[in-house]
DNA sequence: TTAAATAGGACTAATTTGGTCCAAATTGCC
DNA sequence: GGCAATTTGGACCAAATTAGTCCTATTTAA
């Protein structure tokens, strides 16, 4: 139902978590799961690919684990999907590479792209820090009313 | 990689060409599938349940067919994505009834309806018509202007 | 040296999706 | 009335994707 996968959600949540939790020191996978209740292997996973992708720091080794990379303000969701799934397009013709097989399928590109940008840039504008407790609706509340919808 | 179905894909894209077509008869699965080259099987699928959700009427028998229930002007995007997908909701969060497993998830709940909304309303401001050749590109310009993009 | 971590990747099971097909009901026309 | 052209409804299967687990290697602090 045009849904964002199970793991890039849990990846939300993972990241949510995170940015929660003690910023002066790293947090280990088990940490995170115990505190998710999200099965370990899975949280493990998360987390390489969220360190992979240059979101969260990691440190090897006894006494290691994983911190934001980066601010929470600087951390979008869109930056957190994207880690999980790619650029953001909801229709292979709105990626650059389209190679359409149905004839009348290129006449609807250009609209696509428009569609797209828009929804990205309402994943772009929401930080991490929004999805926390500490900063609950604050900055986010304008959000759907500057869209203006009806045309 | 947060994609729509390609049966939705495919939808608009059966929606997009009944709006081109001409309005003052109504067309079978066969012409629209040779007119779009997708196969007749899947058409026929996707004219039935597009006519079930009502954005298409339909005509039994022999010199029946399709036709638009309503002006492309009156149907949007988001009509055609919610016929084939349900409710526009990235996470299953989104929805009333939410049932986390997971205790951190909830905590992110709201900021998932604004983001939902936004798309939703992105969504909703794409009409059919718009979609179309007669019509190409006016009025959807402003669409990604008039979101005030970062926070 | 050892224990505690992350890194990388392979593997399988479960789920979803795409696509096809068949039988039934409806309707216009000869 | 019967035939042909349609839509309707539902079942079905194959393919693709996703979720989740596990194993082994590497790194690092104590």
């Amino acid at each position: 139902m045009m849904r964002i996968n199970k793991l890039t959600d849990y990846g939300i949540v993972v990241m949510t978590r995170i940015a929660d939790m003690d910023q002066s020191r790293v947090h280990t996978a088990r940490e995170i799961s115990e505190d998710t209740r999200i099965p370990l292997p899975t949280v493990t996973r998360l987390l390489k690919t969220l360190s992979g992708n240059g979101l969260l720091d990691s440190q090897r080794g006894s006494q290691g684990g994983y911190s934001l990379s980066r601010s929470s303000e600087d951390i979008s969701v869109a930056d957190i999907i994207e880690t999980f799934e790619g650029p953001i397009a909801l229709t292979e013709c709105s990626t650059n590479t389209c190679e359409c097989s149905y004839e009348t399928k290129c006449s609807v590109e250009e609209p696509w792209q428009k569609i797209n940008d828009t929804v990205k840039n309402a994943l772009e504008g929401i930080s991490l820090n929004q999805m926390t407790g500490k900063n609950q609706n604050e900055g986010l509340l304008n959000l759907s009313m500057n869209y203006s919808g009806g045309m």
